[in-house]
Parts: C-alpha cells; structure tokens; sequence
DNA sequence: CGTTTCGTTGATATTAATCAACGAGCGTGG
DNA sequence: CCACGCTCGTTGATTAATATCAACGAAACG
C-alpha cells in the first residue's frame, strides 16, 4: 500500500484515502453510467435517497478500491474507467476474476468481507457507497435488490463463460474470445465501434486468461500477421470479426 | 436423448417425461433439504404455498434435467444425488462448471433459456417447478428473492475459486482442492466425514478441473501412493489433510 | 538523460495432452 | 453358467502446447 499510495502522490494530489481532487460527478443525475449501473433501479425522483448516500470520487491508476479479505465498508459502481478483480495465490500467483467497466457494480452479494481484490487499472471515477447504508436501502426498495440479483445473474453468466475459456480453450481461442466479449462489453457502455480500448497490460490480460505474458504477446502478434487485428495504442482495431470468431471457439 | 431414454428405461419404469416411479417425496415438510434448499425461505406455514407448485420427481443416471439453448421452462432443487451441470463447445469439448449437489438450486437466475446442461449423474431425486409460478411466487415473497440472490451469491464465490484453479493452478493443486471443496460440501449436507463421496466418472473430474481423465488418474494415484488419500469404490478417504491443504494452494 | 517498465521475440524446458495398451467390472445373451 | 462386448480406470511412451529463461528495443518517467 505504501507502494501504491507514492504512485497516487505522484500522480495527483490527495486529500484523503485515495482520492483525488479532479472533480467527481456532482449527482447521480449527471452521471454517465445512470441508467447503466444499479440506479437504473430508481426513478429519478427516488434517485436523491440514493445520491444522498453515494460518495462520487476519483482514483488514479493502480489504487486498490479493496483487498482479499478486508472487512467491506463500502460497495462501489464503477462510473469511469475499468477496475481488475483478482484474487492471489500465497506464492504470489494471480487470477483475475473479470474487469470491472462502466456501469459495473462490486459488491452484489454485499459481503462482510471481500474476498478478492480491486484494483483501478488506469485512472477511473467511481461511486462509493458505505455498505450499511446501501444495505438499508435494498431492505427498503424491493426493485433494487432485484437490480442487484440481476447484476449478480450477469456477473455468474460471464464467469461461467470464463470457465468454459480457462478450462478447455486454446491460448488463440482465448485471446479472440476475450477480444469479442470485451468489444461486446465496451459497446454496451460507449457507442459501438471495432476499436477495442485495452487500457490493461498485457500482464494483466495473461492472468485474466490464465496464460503468461509471452503467450498473450506471439498470440496477438500471430492475430495481427493474420490480419485480424491491428495492434494501436491502448488496444486493438478488430478487422475480420468472423475469423476472430472461428477463432473463439463457441 | 434416444439414447438415455434406452438407458432409463433399462435401470427404472418411466412413466412420462424421464420420471421414474420410485416414490418421491410426498411434501416439503418432510424432505431432508427443507432448511438447506431454497425453502429454508419459508416459514412452516408457507410451506404449503411451496409444495403446491413444486413437482417431487426421480430421475436415473444421465438423464437430462435440461439443455444447453433450451427453453426454461422450469427450475429445479436437488433434493438426493448430484447434478452435472456443464457447457459443450461446437466441436464437442465440454466444460463441467459445477456438480449440483442435495440442496442446491437450479435457475437462480430464473432465466427465459437455459445457458448450460444439466445431467444427473446418478439416481435423483429434484424438486421441480413451473418458472412461471415460481416467479409469480419469489415477485409476491420478498424472503425468497433474497434468498435466491444469497444462492446466487454463494454460486458466484465458488465461480471465482473455480476460475482461479483452472486459470493458475496445477494439475495436483486442481485435484487436491477439489477433493478438499467435496468434502466440505458433503459436510453441509450429510455429517462431516473424511470419505468423500466421489459418484462422478473420471472424465467428470477431468471435465470440471479443464484435465484429462488421464490426468485425473495419474494424479490421484500419486496422491494415493504419497498416502494422502485412499480410493474406495465411488469415492475417496482422506487421510492426510494437511498434505491436501498443502497440495491445493490456498 | 539515465532508469525503469513494458512489450516483443527467440531458445529451451516442462507440464499435461495425446496415443496406445491392458485389466477389471458389468450387463447381455448364448 | 460362461463367453462376449462394452465401459471405465489405470499406466506407459511420446508429442505438443505453453511456460520459462533470456535478450532487446521502445516508451514513460523522474
């Protein structure tokens, strides 16, 4: 953490736990992820309840929202930028379990303790929410816990998916795969579009596709001599989509 | 499914619909799942509301509760045996992404399709009911949402220890851990015991652990020759817990 | 402008998959 | 009852996929 919190200083200044000073959304309201995220459950006039007990705030790159094992006091939404989940092996190993985008919640079983870690990828804006209070809410508003069931549903689909890649794809199949469904992700949260933004590293991407570093890059490489993709800063253009998709494995 | 008719109807008479005869049982009250299924929800006296609903049906081994793409028209809650529950690749691979066992539910997500198979694995007994009713039920019984989503919830955990074995894990870790997490789900259902049953096929293990049946057995017969465990028909006693803890990278 | 991090590529090692053979158990039918 | 075919699990030999080790260039950063 000691670590982590000089990269912050580097980056921004910080007042207190992490959070830096570049404005946050000032309301639920305004905010780009409203009818994305769980407060697609209210309507707009519930929506103060709710703002009332919401924190918007901003992390820089590589701030960790929570670890493994930390009491949760808080739940968070993801309002801006993307957040890697992952849990770590006592020798160091480390899966990661998805990557949190826009609109993304962290905290639908609304556990007592966390048990993996969240980390901002680059710099992001996110809603934290204590968790008492948000409890409270759900005991009160039937429809968001049914929000929050159906965000659970989402997460327990995507991960059964990723089952299916770690356990029985090849590495090609699983770098395409995760091409197309984070295409498919990003669509649902900006306009649609062949470039894929990757703003996670390349380590990152290996321990989300249980692969190393090295494998990730020669399949990427071999993708890109195949004319499928083109390599640009910060992610990929997808050029054929239905070799990909041969590719994928479905 | 011609072919698991023929096996079905060897083992079992089967009236309509892959049901065997053999009673079931006759009401909730008396099932041994009643505080650890889905209607641990209900108060004795709602009990009844349930069971009106709900169908106690038998099924033999390899008979198909439901398919991959198939409509939802019900959802289930295993009451005796253990489900295999898994996705197929176009080209046949499979990937097994969990055995349901007594108590556990099937369709908390109360989907309009199902996005997985489900196989009993041998005899079962399931509670099985219209999804239709059983939402009209969970909109009007806000204790069962909320139990429901602590299922989900439940699934959700085991989903990210599943993604971190197969992602990060070796084949003995894979095999330990999963022994170490049957024995601990058998300890919810029946008393705590170091036998572990084991009524699934090798290529079961293999197909949830992303192995090869070869594999599989290698492995535990290594684990058998180190006396860390015995093999006995249909399962395995563990004898040196510690080892397996050890071998199952926490 | 040096230092560090990150991604790429090449050479080699290792794990688990594949291919193959065999024996035990089981149900079927002669 | 026994012989036959079949499935299942085990073990051995070999192969293939990916990990590991290593080197290097480019970009980012202080």
């Amino acid at each position: 953490m000691g670590l982590e919190m000089g990269i912050l200083v580097r980056n921004a200044v910080e007042p207190e736990g992490g959070c830096l000073r570049a404005e946050p959304v000032s309301h639920c309201a305004t905010c780009h992820t409203r009818f994305l995220a769980v407060c697609s459950a209210f309507e707009d006039h519930e929506l103060s309840d709710f703002n009332r007990i919401v924190q918007h705030r901003c992390h820089a790159a590589k701030a960790a929202l929570f670890e493994q094992g930390q009491n949760a006091d808080f739940v968070f939404s993801v309002s801006e930028g993307v957040v890697r989940l992952f849990r770590l092996l006592s020798d160091g190993r480390r899966q990661i379990i998805g990557f949190a985008l826009p609109g993304d919640f962290l905290g639908v079983s609304l556990p007592l303790t966390h048990d993996y870690c969240a980390e901002a990828v680059g710099a992001i804006r996110v809603c934290r929410i204590p968790r008492n209070a948000f409890v409270a809410l759900v005991d009160e508003k039937p429809h968001l816990l049914r929000k929050l069931h159906e965000f659970a549903c989402r997460d327990m689909r995507t991960a059964r998916e990723q089952m299916v890649l770690l356990g029985r794809k090849t590495a090609e199949e699983r770098v395409a795969a995760f091409l197309l469904t984070m295409r498919e992700r990003w669509a649902r949260v900006a306009h649609c579009s062949v470039t894929v933004p990757l703003p996670m590293s390349r380590v990152d991407i290996a321990d989300y596709l249980g692969l190393t570093i090295e494998t990730v890059s020669r399949t990427i490489s071999k993708l890109a001599r195949d004319k499928a993709i083109v390599v640009v800063p910060d992610g990929v253009r997808l050029l054929d989509i239905p070799r990909l998709q041969a590719a994928g494995a479905r």
